[in-house]
DNA sequence: GTAACTGCAAAATATTTGCATCCTT
DNA sequence: AAGGATGCAAATATTTTGCAGTTAC
């Protein structure tokens, strides 16, 4: 567990500081996707609001995290898969939101070009999120 | 054009006022879908920003308008095509965001049952958002 | 006339920036 | 030692709420 976050922030040439090793270890024991608010309590008050707003924007400038669209107004962040590796990502990830215990999973199962665009339109870039109940909820 | 926007505030027991006249035909006009800051421009500075905010809310309660995730954090929203009849809406259009000129299309073209969610899960909405380079900026 | 809508002010919340200090390498 | 990361303060942006005045029906 340890050494996974020390790896990933020694691929990514981005020093080892304790806030970055703990938003990466909370990442890894959540397992699906995160905003803010929910990095901010899972830390306690161990660091500054601000310093999670500028590790989380380092985190997906160099692909360690992606976010994931929603319909109501926050981010979700979640970590990568090793696949996306930085510069050639790949994120048509299909993402679960559950109505009731609000937690998203992600679902590696990706479909092979699901969206018949028209005519003139190129595909860079595809989300899925569906919502609904989860396995645990219903 | 004008009787359409009274039509559908009549169909909705809305009263009929500037502010809910105009954002309607805002969205009309601009056949895709906007944000908030984009209704404020466009209407100028003929409404208060609450109003916006409020009359935005009150077209998503009645099913007139409906939300697109985005990556970023801004909230989109779009014109309902007539099948979404409040109470009854099947959300499921894939939306299509130019990586240009930052326009989003509302794709008719639904896909049936595109994912394959693992035992236990059930789906209410689907939201499938493809961003890329739309047949303009080509 | 009454209920609902709007505008204004202000509160609450979210995000960004500048700078001095501290930590990693 | 040097560059980068953090914490604090403050600026900025976004969204919500309360209330008085206005408008639609």
């Amino acid at each position: 567990m340890a050494f996974d976050v020390l790896d990933i922030l020694k691929r990514n040439n981005l020093s080892v500081t304790d806030s970055r090793k703990k938003i990466l270890e909370i990442f890894q024991q959540a397992g699906g996707a995160l905003d803010h608010a929910d990095i901010e309590k899972k830390t306690g008050d161990s660091f500054d609001r601000v310093t999670i707003y500028r590790t989380l924007q380092t985190f997906e400038a160099k692909g360690i995290i992606h976010t994931i669209p929603t319909i109501d107004n926050s981010i979700l962040y979640a970590l990568c898969k090793e696949e996306c590796s930085q510069g050639n990502h790949r994120d048509n990830h299909i993402h679960f939101i559950c109505d009731n215990c609000n937690t998203t999973y992600c679902l590696n199962h990706i479909p092979q070009s699901v969206v018949q665009l028209p005519e003139g339109f190129t595909e860079k870039r595809t989300d899925i999120i569906v919502s609904g109940i989860c396995n645990k909820c219903k």
